[in-house]
DNA sequence: GTCTCATG
DNA sequence: CATGAGACA
């Protein structure tokens, strides 16, 4: 869900070329999610190959990739390891969203409300984990590294970030600010959507705060380690609050305050993975896609065909050693 | 070239 | 979400 920040966050506005050449790490859960929710038939239900698993998921990974390839920008994939423990709570809030949206939808469904059941639809994006393991099969054939991460993505990419190893961290959400992550990336897409940067060192100036100040500020307005957070306190009380040094009086009332300010400060990550583009599987990634999915040929051929040119291209700017 | 729209 | 087609210019 991540922090409600709102327009609290200073961002800036860039264009495609400043990512050119420039190697990104993926929230994958976020932008999965991302493509669960608003890849849909018009009925508002996902869409699902011929034995009725989603694939929705699928096709966003396919086109984002070439996207990005095309525009010289390497993406790195981070997946979600092991939760901490208190993010359980927040699990078990969003199934029941889930439950009740479901419930709605079906009640829709039976009075024949379209508009309903797009509304409903929407919210039931509830993401299997053998959707999760093939997205990750379909990133090894189209030769796209992916990491799991050993707790949260946002955690890993924010350290890959901060070490340089990449230069910003994609997500929808400001949450990779909390890890430390110096720059975020939003709306990496090719509909018209503003490209959204954040740079915490922006953020902190703006808001004339510390990294500390920060985190403090999204405990009091929630995190998905203590949902909904301090009750009536908002962005602006937030900052009012941390800005003041009144944060004191607000930590003996928050509920494992320690815990989450660790999660935040001091993530699991690991150094163990690799940045490098591999080569891509193009028989295998048609099977996957038109046999196992029942992506349509015709449609799909086309970025097939641009993948292959974009690999190409590369193999002949690049040593054989570098590129495997 | 740029935009909107329907489609998967 | 990305794509292609079609409108418009």
């Amino acid at each position: 869900m991540g922090v409600q920040f709102n327009d609290l966050i200073p961002k800036k506005e860039i264009s495609l070329k400043d990512l050119k050449n420039k190697t990104v790490a993926i929230d994958s859960m976020n932008i999965l999610y991302q493509f669960l929710s608003s890849i849909r038939l018009r009925d508002g239900s996902p869409l699902r190959n011929s034995k009725g698993e989603i694939t929705s998921t699928y096709n966003g990974i396919f086109y984002k990739n070439i996207y990005m390839l095309e525009n010289d920008i390497t993406p790195i994939w981070v997946f979600d390891g092991k939760p901490p423990e208190l993010k359980h709570k927040t699990r078990e809030e969003r199934k029941k969203v889930k439950e009740k949206a479901m419930e709605e939808y079906i009640s829709a469904k039976e009075e024949g409300n379209l508009e309903d059941m797009q509304k409903y639809a929407k919210r039931i994006n509830y993401l299997e984990p053998k959707v999760v393991e093939n997205s990750k099969r379909l990133l090894n054939l189209m030769g796209i590294p992916f990491i799991n991460a050993p707790s949260e993505g946002e955690a890993q990419c924010s350290y890959m970030a901060k070490k340089g190893d990449v230069y910003a961290v994609v997500s929808q959400d400001y949450d990779a600010l909390l890890y430390g992550a110096p720059r975020t990336v939003r709306n990496i897409t090719a509909s018209n959507k503003p490209l959204e940067l954040i740079e915490l060192d922006e953020v902190l100036g703006a808001l004339n705060i510390t990294l500390d100040n920060l985190i403090d500020m999204a405990i009091l307005i929630g995190t998905d380690y203590n949902i909904g957070g301090v009750k009536g306190i908002g962005p602006k009380k937030a900052l009012d609050i941390v800005k003041n040094n009144k944060m004191g009086e607000y930590i003996k009332n928050i509920e494992n305050y320690e815990v989450i300010k660790n999660i935040f400060k001091h993530p699991k990550v690991t150094d163990e993975y690799s940045l490098k583009l591999g080569a891509p599987n193009i028989e295998e990634l048609r099977k996957f896609l038109i046999d196992e999915n029942n992506f349509s040929e015709n449609r799909i051929l086309p970025s097939l065909k641009k993948l292959e040119k974009i690999v190409n291209k590369k193999k002949s700017q690049t040593t054989i050693e570098s590129w495997f």
